[in-house]
DNA sequence: TCCGAAATCGGGGATTTCCCGATTGACAGT
DNA sequence: ACTGTCAATCGGGAAATCCCCGATTTCGGA
């Protein structure tokens, strides 16, 4: 019996590109592609796959808020990161929120397939480099307390800061998010006097820092 | 006679998908895959494929100046854009220094495989969402010589995005330009429609891409 | 000298922000 | 079961800003 994966990630080319390249493997079956957070939440929970391999960066609902949603709904099925950035914050991040592995964009056809495998089966795959990375993390600095937004913010206002910080207006968001714009002005003026900013400029940069969204506009 | 292609691009399990999509094709072959700029122009110099798929972002040497030198030395390779920005800024570049045609990288596999074709017989291919940024572009700017901030900008326009971005109400500005709150807002008016932001959160981004402002504060 | 671009300001309506408060439901502790 | 906290949601009302117009002045280049 195959194993069923979703892939998400935000540019067609890639999912296609992937698409192509698992379907050459007789155990795996693609049995959808997501482009956003949100559909990839939606299609993890309608379809069960028994793994997705998640892009980090996309609009909208991120991949690591969108891996948090799933492993609290559909703690079975497993969430393997394919990620371009190889930074210790990101691995730390996605892992904490229950995904269960994570490739560097730049590896091997033949290393995606085994991650694929290795989540599947319930044990956790970090390349190589990536487990690299993360040891050196750990010999560094210990486990400090988290003061990221991951742990001072809310589910609903991670979510506005990203899309505040992708340059939506307060009624693209409430439209979006399907609340008042009202909601969308009281999550705002939480969020800054929870991170101590003044201003949506500095809202942006935050996220920037965090990685909640890329500087290319 | 089939289309000799190089692929270009850092992340090798997107080179890998891109090569197996592209031998599908019957009239495609893919002569060899590089990993930044530098190889890309060595190969390219080598291999004298008729097609170049070129990433933009990469390391050491980014895509837009391993365009400029391969389309300098071996003006008989074509060079095809494959980028994850949708910036006309980027286009404009990478179009100036040769390219002849641009993909952003959410797009479907059969718009490449178009686009490698079009660019081998010597035609240019913009994808429609390209397309449309550029004339979006043009219309705005007529064709500038260079869509940076330092030679479209007005010095007073600079300054202002500078202060936007450093998280300033218009108000700030106003007073410590020691011009009315108008004014401020007529210049932000001006900033956007140049280059072509719709939203502060833009404002921002571009201003740390050209160096106006930091990420930190 | 004439033209265009830069710098400056305003009108007026549409939106957003900002600072308040309020309700509901979930969950934690006693 | 009671109490308290907190997330999520919404509203009022005034201030600020945005947006789409046009206007004036100045100044350097064709």
């Amino acid at each position: 019996m195959s194993i069923r994966v979703l892939l998400s990630d935000d540019h067609r080319i890639v999912r296609e590109g992937l698409r192509t390249l698992l379907e050459k493997e007789p155990d795996l079956e693609v049995v959808g592609e997501a482009e956003d957070g949100h559909s990839t939440v939606e299609l993890a929970r309608k379809l069960r796959p028994q793994v997705v391999v998640m892009d980090i960066t996309m609009p909208g609902l991120n991949g690591i808020e969108a891996t948090r949603r799933i492993t609290e709904e559909v703690p079975a099925v497993k969430v393997l990161a394919l990620s371009m950035h190889v930074d210790a914050r990101f691995v730390e991040r996605i892992l904490k929120v229950g995904a269960t592995g994570y490739l560097p964009k730049d590896c091997a056809s033949k290393e995606l397939t085994r991650a694929i495998r290795t989540v599947s089966a319930n044990q956790t795959y970090l390349s190589p480099t990536i487990a690299d990375i993360v040891r050196r993390d750990y010999l560094r600095q210990g486990s400090k307390a988290d003061s990221s937004v991951f742990s001072i913010l809310t589910a609903r206002e991670r979510e506005v800061l990203q899309l505040l910080a992708e340059g939506k207006t307060t009624k693209d968001i409430a439209f979006r998010l399907g609340v008042s714009v009202k909601t969308i002005e009281t999550y705002r003026q939480h969020i800054m006097a929870k991170l101590n900013l003044r201003s949506l400029a500095q809202i942006t940069k935050y996220a920037i820092r965090e990685g909640l969204t890329s500087l290319e506009s």
